[in-house]
DNA sequence: ATGAAAGCGCTAACAA
DNA sequence: TTGTTAGCGCTTTCAT
């Protein structure tokens, strides 16, 4: 740091600065005691043009409205005075944020992080932030954050297979886009479950499995009935009874899914091979037989969903998805609400990625 | 406060234009019965009170200044419009937007998420929600999106183990608090990863392991440099010198992990013991194990930190922290600051969570 | 190509 | 206890 004092009291009116070539450093850093907020008026003063031209070019609509040279000099004069609009102000004259929520029942999965990335690249590219609520399956009650943000600050929301709120779903509100989920009306993305669940039966069957028994998420949701369909459905065309099969339900705590796995395993009527709804539920079913001295796959075979890293760690068969599309592809779909663009719903495709646990 | 006049010869004194000047209304459709937007003075109208009246109760301000008969009508009236308060106009004037960031190098790592969790509690039960900015490890760039917010939006900042940027740095900015991290003049939360690791290395002693070799965390960070510290202090202690063990380094993807984990080992130097950054890591090498036909605890013993659920789903013996705790703290000493009171930098516990990947 | 003026919806001094 | 008034910092017609 050079001990050179920056200039304080200079007269904001000062007409050598605006056309001068070379012009101070900013009034950054300890030389200056008070550091005032800095505002467009001030940057404008500074750049000796109206308030009108530094929006204009600070927002990007300044070509062919304001000439280049006014342009830089708004622009010179923001960065020497450390200019950073304020987005509250922003938003209140504009009705417009540039953030969007993304509310999902639990940040602590790992799909979901993934899913986020997704949205949230794709959000940055596009000038928005996300915003994150986590609605702890619903714990929040109804007057939950997502709605007490939805005025201002929010423009849009992005439901990760959580429900919409009545206040939300009235015309008139914020638009919504739902992440795996459907519900009449309402844009959605989701994975194909269904091709999914298809690949990892028939890969089941060609392995020589008849009997299947099934791990479901104890969360529910619309993703899980389609997995859960697509097996019974497959268990049915066999002649054989879904009900009769041994299945069992576990939320997504490890300790929950190895309890479960373990009484699964233990039942008398085992079968030879499991689906589950997701793959930390999987993988408890891998830790509960390992516990239980079976052999994964010769005594029984276990196929998850989503393709988790503790996937690749247990060697777990699964069906894999990519959350970052799905992610990027909801925010997406809500970007174009926003523009006035009829949003077109997407399906993801899913791929079988064939590990050790089902005999690799 | 400070005078600064903007227009002059405003007709402030003249009530008459104040009540017929022309009315920019823009004319939108046709029949107004419209779901127009219900402000706070459409609460104060149905109510038959002032605006300021509404702004009381509705913020929780009336006691001791609104009668409770009036407060009710207020309250009614706001119900019975569906009025919603608008989040910019109120961060705009007040000053303050009730919204904190959690700034995080990468969401999708299991402890960050439980961390979320927890600042997002306590955050609500103090009226606030929490902004979630991903970082990506510092891909972002410079101008990140946690700069953008600072303005207006965001009344401070909590950092999960990522650098505060520059801007933000600076005297008159917003506040921010670290987690995991120390920087000087800059409060923080952090784990005692010094005992935990302690407790590791010693428990690791008495099962009879003299030479432990090490899976670092290649994003780096203050936490990693304590555990690593630790061990090789320990190492220091016994004679053997850290840079003669087997020693690797590997992001947080299991792939990575697996990968490193084959290669350490598969060293003809290999020790009969681990000790691994975080549990993603440690399960990274128990895969490795595994597919190398090497069992554990009897061929190589592994510790890990931070009991993920993939601890319990690979009986892995580790140091557990609690990251619900870590994020509600974090959240409490930001508060304090945004309160003014001076807050209290937060050291919490270890605990040795002792599971099969050590003996048991 | 640029500027003046008018608010967005709310809160907070200050009056009454 | 309640109302009046003046903006917060920005964008946006509408003039020029």
């Amino acid at each position: 740091m050079t001990g050179r004092r920056a200039s304080v009291g200079r007269a904001w009116c000062d007409p050598v600065i605006a056309s001068n070539a070379r012009q101070p450093r900013p009034v950054s850093g300890a030389a200056s005691a008070r550091s005032r907020k800095v505002t467009s008026v001030d940057v404008a003063k500074r750049a000796g043009v109206s308030q009108t031209t530094v929006s204009l070019v600070l927002s990007g609509k300044a070509p062919g409205r304001v000439s280049e040279s006014t342009a830089d000099a708004v622009r010179t004069a923001a960065k020497e005075l450390g200019y950073r609009p304020n987005a509250a102000a922003r938003a209140l004259r504009s009705g417009t944020a540039s953030a969007v929520g993304l509310v999902v029942r639990d940040v602590t999965h790992p799909f979901f992080g993934r899913t986020l990335r997704g949205a949230q690249q794709a959000a940055r590219e596009a000038g928005h932030v996300v915003v994150l609520i986590d609605d702890n399956y619903g714990t929040e009650g109804r007057e939950s954050s997502a709605v007490a943000l939805a005025e201002g600050t929010i423009d849009g929301f992005l439901f990760f297979a959580a429900k919409v709120p009545r206040p939300l779903r009235e015309p008139g509100s914020r638009p919504v886009v739902i992440v795996e989920y459907e519900q009449p009306r309402i844009p959605f993305v989701r994975l194909d479950s269904e091709t999914g669940a298809d690949a990892a039966l028939a890969h089941l069957a060609q392995r020589g499995h008849r009997e299947i028994g099934y791990l479901r998420s104890k969360a529910g949701g619309q993703t899980f009935e389609r997995r859960h369909g697509r097996w019974a459905a497959h268990l049915d065309r066999l002649g054989i009874n879904p009900d009769d099969m041994v299945i069992g339900e576990a939320d997504f705590a490890a300790e929950a899914a190895i309890a479960e796995g373990r009484r699964l395993l233990q039942d008398p009527r085992r079968p030879s091979a499991f689906l589950a709804d997701d793959d930390l539920l999987a993988s408890g079913l891998i830790a509960a037989a390992r516990q239980l001295g079976l052999r994964v796959p010769e005594d029984v075979a276990v196929v998850g969903f989503d393709d988790l890293d503790v996937a690749r760690l247990l060697d777990l068969t699964t069906v894999r998805f990519d959350p970052e599309a799905l992610g990027a592809a909801a925010f997406g779909l809500l970007h174009d609400r926003l523009q006035g663009k009829r949003p077109k719903n997407v399906v993801l495709p899913s791929e079988l990625v064939i590990r050790g646990s089902t005999g690799g």
